[in-house]
DNA sequence: GACGAGACTTTGACTAATCAAAACCAAATC
DNA sequence: GATTTGGTTTTGATTAGTCAAAGTCTCGTC
């Protein structure tokens, strides 16, 4: 059974390397992103190595092997089906429930989180409009944009908020901006840098391009 | 914050001295208990006297303080709070559950075991029939007795099965003997050490005194 | 009162995960 | 080619929890 910190340092690095495209993940971004020093993501990089977890070339960087792109996968899966759990079971809003499941995914065992899965109806998106991986490591496609993609005049829904800091989270929803609200872009000015939306009925107002890249939408 | 093994010799501790009367435990039902080495009780009952979670008189015995009860308790009520949403809401068998919430007690919050104990109605008693402790650490009293003591003739509900392996469970569920069932004492002979027992609508059958002891009812 | 058995404590060693700080390398700049 | 800079690796120490084995009590028996 690998550790509670194994698993952290697999699904970060899975988290990671999705977002690039090689797949190559630096040990820089590693430390950051679990906040720890620099040394201990080294040393510990090496441990997952000698797990055939993952590749490691010194100086240059980290890549996921087969088995451990699982056991990430696993990671997410359990991840997400906990927080849709804590959200549409248990009520809990989900800008919050992100800390709750980082220690819950630890402690579920298969057997639970297949239950739980099914207790949910075996949910393909999480609260936040993540996909949950399936049991076997693959999830569904999104046919998914940000905001500063959109076209004009063209009706989309809210899927995801690639920032998950509770400031901005907070912000969104003040704005109405949760996932699974129906939104248009009603003009784009790429000059002065800004989108324009349309929330509901509501009046329309502008989103700077920084912001209007951090919200994922489908059409 | 306490650690996890912290939580785990708090809470049993708490069991062990609810089974004794003086509430004074021995290192080595803790040693036992817990499946680690005398010495490793030795050492960690040390460090839990440093927190004040426990008095210790060398060679005596431990007992817990108020602030050590407290946490035991929470950690009963945790235990229990999820096994009983393991059986009632994921539908897990009874007899399996308990190695699940082990290591989940640990990971909830208690946030999230408010809402859980919200969306399960707030429950007074776990699958098992033990009690579930109260947020501020008390609970129901049990009017119980084990079927070696009961009355003949008289109908009673099974409350509580004390012995928990596997082995017992099993062998109890085929005799119907699971928590909420009625049963009735048909015969009693105290000399030949057994017990005649009726469930429901099926031909009585016979106990012995030590399985009969671990039999816990309320009429 | 001495003895022995069994429970308890102490000691020394080990593992996983961590940090701070020193050492190191590689790539851009001069 | 020499130098600086910034990320990376190494080194040495620390903490929590553990075990095995050696040492120490305590109590019942003679």
């Amino acid at each position: 059974m690998p550790s509670a910190t194994v698993e952290n340092y697999v699904k970060k690095i899975l988290v990671l390397s999705l977002e690039t495209s090689e797949g190559q993940v630096g040990m820089g971004e590693i430390a950051k992103g679990l906040d720890v020093a620099a040394g201990t993501a080294t040393s510990m990089i090496k441990t997952l190595e000698r797990e055939k977890l993952v590749r490691y070339k010194s100086r240059q960087g980290v890549t996921l092997t087969a088995k451990g792109r699982k056991l990430g996968m696993d990671m997410l899966r359990r991840h997400r089906l906990v927080e849709t759990f804590l959200v549409e079971t248990l009520g809990l809003d989900w800008t919050e429930v992100h800390q709750e499941a980082e220690e819950l995914e630890h402690a579920i065992s298969d057997k639970v989180l297949d239950r739980l899965d099914e207790f949910l109806g075996r949910p393909e998106f999480d609260p936040h409009g993540d996909p949950i991986p399936t049991k076997d490591g693959k999830f569904a496609e999104r046919r998914i944009r940000n905001l500063l993609e959109c076209q004009s005049k063209q009706p989309c829904t809210i899927k995801l908020l690639t920032d998950q800091s509770t400031d901005f989270l907070n912000f969104a929803r003040r704005k109405g901006l949760v996932p699974g609200t129906a939104v248009e872009v009603t003009n784009r000015d790429l000059i002065s840098d800004a989108v324009e939306l349309g929330v509901g009925k509501g009046k329309p107002f502008t989103l700077g391009s920084k912001a209007a890249k951090k919200i994922l939408v489908s059409s």
